[in-house]
DNA sequence: AGTAACTTTAAAAAAGTGTTAAAAGAATGT
DNA sequence: ACATTCTTTTAACACTTTTTTAAAGTTACT
């Protein structure tokens, strides 16, 4: 199970938090203030879930959400604010911003867990199976079905098909791409990218060019 | 699409819902209180969402929360609720007996769109599509479309026509213009602009004077 | 009419993508 | 630890599409 980051500088609440994230199976880090919170994220794999105080010693929380909508590796990782800032354009600002979820304090720990556990498992269930034209993704076993049968991929190959697949019908950008796949330093202009996409169409034979280039931009799934 | 139910006995509240819900695109219902509730949900069919105020003439609303999630037919209906009664304890009880949110009043209309799409996963939707005219822009599929047939253009084009579009009805300049689609550095008396814009005049043929010149400054997506 | 601002055109230059084969690198089993 | 095998990356080239330039043609305004 994932692990969550609590950005809380009160000791108190954070040490409650962790706590109660900890006994339902959550790994839990506690950091008191946004550069800590950054410095962890850099460096960090795994995270399933921000717990965000905005009131925090070095700043405003909100800077670090949008920060993390903008940033490719953290787009989809859910967030939930915890505020003493409870007014509604404050809940509107948070939510619009990209928050998943706005708790306004006093809050009691139980409530926290059960939103993140919806969140949580909303998360999981949406992508367990997925099917998309003739391709079926089943995420736990990882393996992806063309016309029910099994494709013979490789990690990476798995890897961009299955991102292609989450992102079906919309067009996923060359550079997005590479980010998710190669989350370190991969030079834009390389042509790995292009490889793969070449033998993945390859493999998916006469249903190759369900894998739309969208020059310019990225590439795209698409109804053949 | 849908039916959302409103459970509220404040006249203007339950109105100013119903009137975003249905901009929206969703159909929507009012009714004052749980009776009524009651008698609505008996012959309803094709819901898909419950806004629950809580404090209603005839009784508390979480009576009706708990019918909700123990009728067969209705267990998975997603149920909002909007209430005064804000207190901590107040929102773990409306979670805990299966509501899917819970909203402060006062709450912005916003917010509860917001919240309601995200239960209803329709997310983005609304921004990813803009209309204009005889122009449709499908941002997610980087297409846009003239009279519903898609347009063949470069990034380029695409680009400004795109940022003309979100733009529409105002003059955008020349130099603000070249700004955004060439961030760095351009000079602001090259021609490329203006072949671009000769090229997007011809491509929407019949209809190429819907980007008008405004000599000195620069374009202007009008209504022809 | 004169001038500055825009349009149009076509050809040159640049950029993006596909494909291939071979080299480099990882992972696996013995 | 070694050899084997599978995977990833690189590099080169062909090809296509897009972008830019530059020059000539229009238009609109004073």
């Amino acid at each position: 199970m994932g692990k969550v980051l609590i950005v809380e500088d009160d000791k108190e609440i954070g040490k409650l938090l962790s706590e109660s994230f900890s006994s339902q199976g959550y790994k839990c880090h506690i950091v008191g203030s946004l550069s800590e919170a950054y410095t962890y994220l850099l460096s960090s794999s795994d995270l399933s879930l921000i717990i965000l105080d905005l009131i925090l010693p070095d700043g405003d929380g909100l800077g670090l959400l949008k920060y993390l909508r903008s940033a490719l590796k953290f787009k989809n990782l859910p967030v939930i604010i915890i505020s003493a800032r409870g007014g509604e354009l404050d809940r509107v600002l948070g939510l619009e911003l990209g928050a998943d979820d706005y708790i306004i304090k006093p809050f009691s720990v139980r409530e926290v867990i059960i939103r993140a556990n919806r969140i949580l498992k909303k998360d999981l269930e949406s992508e367990e199976i997925l099917n998309y034209g003739p391709l079926k993704i089943d995420k736990k076993k990882k393996v992806i079905f063309l016309k029910e049968k099994p494709l013979t991929l490789t990690p990476t190959e798995y890897k961009i098909l299955e991102f292609l697949l989450k992102n079906s019908e919309r067009v996923v950008g060359r550079e997005e791409l590479i980010r998710i796949i190669w989350p370190v330093e991969k030079e834009y202009y390389s042509r790995v990218l292009d490889a793969y996409i070449c033998r993945l169409r390859t493999k998916l034979g006469e249903y190759g060019k369900i894998i739309e280039t969208v020059r310019g931009f990225g590439y795209r799934l698409i109804q053949i």
